[in-house]
DNA sequence: TGCACTTTGGCAACAGCGTTGCGAAAGTAG
DNA sequence: CTACTTTCGCAACGCTGTTGCCAAAGTGCA
């Protein structure tokens, strides 16, 4: 704010409100070019597709030019007049790294603006193994991303970072991680960025970052990301936006009640998906495994209205068909009830380093007006 | 947007973003000045809480005066200096009506800008006795209420109009009423705003109303309104506004499923919170009832991280803290179980008319920046 | 080949937003 | 009565997107 007149400082001169206006049509811009692809876009569909006019759109494509985010690239067919300028972001402009930090292994991605995958990197970890030497081969990894690609990444954009919860994704601190308590009260964002030498860290949870990826990736509107692997966990997008929650507790999906007083599960409770979803896989029921995340999955659908039901995870990509074939008995049977057309129920597309690209994401996202920007 | 120069308007001059951050910045102010009541507010108070400078507030402050939507209301004492100027919301300078349809009984309110009821009406109602008996009652209400005021208001902003549903908000389409499925695919908007001559309807589900009455009369944050009933519902207000999903049809509460192949419920299923809840509510084991619903409360809990529940409707305000003792039961041991904070429960305040009320905030709210604006 | 027409898109002038500089108004304290 | 503090509006300003206008770059027809 800065409302001291005493010293002499004459900076922030016209308006705090305005600058806000600026980036969000920026962003807006950015957000189109980024989905256009290498295909690029006119100006003129830009003016369209923003609701800004012509002018407004060229002025802050002059902008972006002059900063190296965007370039010309090429021109369409004419259609009786002059032949638009295509436009698109130049993805080199900047970089995002993004870890996803399993159980057992850690997986990390350096991308470009765009999202595109510019270099990797998998390692085994311990997550038990204790906070210094956690943060050291994060860090270690971190480095080596910046060397191995193919222009040299001195200092990326930011670095998300993201792992099973629960957590405080706006500090950046952990809680009781599963399986790993001593995490607990960890400022893993703070720790990091100091370790990196001040640059920006995100701290969220691995269903969340899943979730953004698709959500970047081209899924719109909202949908729930449902990730079966070890443990049973949801990403929720609303209206295009992650859902966290004020304490980032949305999403905790697999404790969700579906059998009164059903067998116990390791929370404390009983009968949650969880348990038994999880339970039925062990007895090789992949249907009825199946069913309940089905019916969990309809409950979910009914409470928020979402638009689609995507799944991910390691027991899913076991036998995806299954899956989704047993989802969407349940989803289209609900649907038959209302009247309403079903929800429909895929597998989410990404896979393996989905993830790890959804926490890249965290860092990128909010340059294309996306999340809490 | 108005791109064409030919005929030579000359309109418009300024620009549609630029009005939409003054909208904004007008909304917020006006939002402060409802929220500070008949006390009132100061202009550097209200400099603070928006973020603007004083000056603007100054500014923004004149035009609402002059519009008459403002007015001086004294002045604090002095800190030392000149004492603050405080400012009001005048509540008289804009009125809203506000009608819940239920099953056999309509009530209708008048509210000034403040949202205060100004008139009141109740009628009995057949909701099944056809559109143009409906209609016509309706609309003989809304004219009724306008001569009953103390000051006779002739235009309202607008009505709103809220009924059980499942229906569609954007449009004003109703649905298969629950109960009454020959209303489905009714233009229910559209057919009474000809009716009322060009007055804004705006219809939305009973328990979105509830829920947004409750957040614009001070709930904060996100949080659930649970309606029990003769039958069981939700309103969810997700960061200040109320979530319906893109088909309006969020808050499917009722019929979440908590026992896998459990005894059947109406809509189709088995195991629904509503049957299981009405059941036990039928046998007089309001105990049960109440775990149930907590039980399905503690899903919802989890799910989207809600900071508060509140429970309304006939059935629980028959025995209201019976209802607040067992859904809290149930959420404390799964706070217990998380280690977080217990999320609160309570009976919602309003009772009686906070329908009707919160019908008429769909047509208030959007002055005060809040919902779809 | 040349002319009329269409469409793109930048330059310059403009209105309106919030901000800054400054001074009048209205209190308190000594 | 004087000195000081605090409130708050007027005037000038910088920045935003918008409008008016024109050059550039194509197509289509004579």
């Amino acid at each position: 704010m800065n409302r001291t007149n005493g010293g002499g400082m004459r900076r922030a001169t016209g308006g705090v409100n305005l600058l806000a206006l600026r980036s969000h049509n920026t962003a807006l811009v950015l957000d189109l070019l980024r989905t256009a692809g290498p295909e690029g876009i006119s100006r003129l569909e830009l003016a369209e597709r923003t609701g800004l006019t012509p002018q407004a759109v060229s002025k802050i494509t002059a902008r972006l030019r002059e900063d190296g985010l965007a370039a010309e690239a090429g021109r369409r067919a004419s259609t009786g007049g002059k032949p638009r300028t295509v436009l698109r972001l130049v993805p080199e402009a900047g970089h995002a790294v993004g870890v996803h930090l399993d159980r057992d292994e850690l997986r990390a991605v350096l991308t470009d603006l765009d999202g595109t995958v510019v270099a990797q990197r998998r390692a085994p970890l311990d997550l038990g193994a204790g906070a210094e030497a956690v943060l050291a081969r994060v860090a270690g990894v971190v480095g080596a991303l910046g060397d191995g690609a193919a222009a040299r990444v001195r200092s990326p954009l930011g670095v998300g970072v993201v792992l099973p919860g629960p957590l405080d994704h706006e500090r950046g601190v952990l809680h009781r991680v599963t399986g790993f308590p001593e995490w607990d009260g960890f400022p893993l964002r703070d720790a990091l960025a100091e370790r990196l030498g001040s640059v920006p860290v995100v701290v969220d949870k691995d269903t969340n970052a899943a979730a953004l990826g698709l959500a970047v990736g081209g899924e719109g509107g909202s949908f729930a990301y449902l990730h079966l692997g070890t443990g049973l966990g949801a990403g929720l997008v609303i209206g295009g936006s992650v859902h966290r929650g004020p304490r980032t507790g949305a999403g905790e999906f697999g404790h969700q009640v579906v059998q009164l007083d059903g067998p116990p599960c390791g929370c404390g409770d009983r009968g949650c998906v969880e348990a038994l979803c999880l339970g039925a896989v062990e007895r090789g029921d992949t249907q009825e495994a199946a069913r309940v995340l089905g019916v969990g999955a309809a409950n979910l659908v009914g409470l928020l209205d979402i638009d689609r039901v995507l799944l991910g995870g390691r027991t899913v990509e076991a036998d995806p068909e299954a899956f989704v074939r047993g989802v969407r008995a349940v989803l289209d049977a609900r649907a038959r009830r209302t009247g309403d057309a079903p929800v429909p129920v895929r597998v989410a597309s990404g896979g393996g380093h989905g993830v790890a690209e959804g926490a890249a994401q965290l860092v990128l996202a909010p340059v294309f007006g996306r999340g809490e920007g």
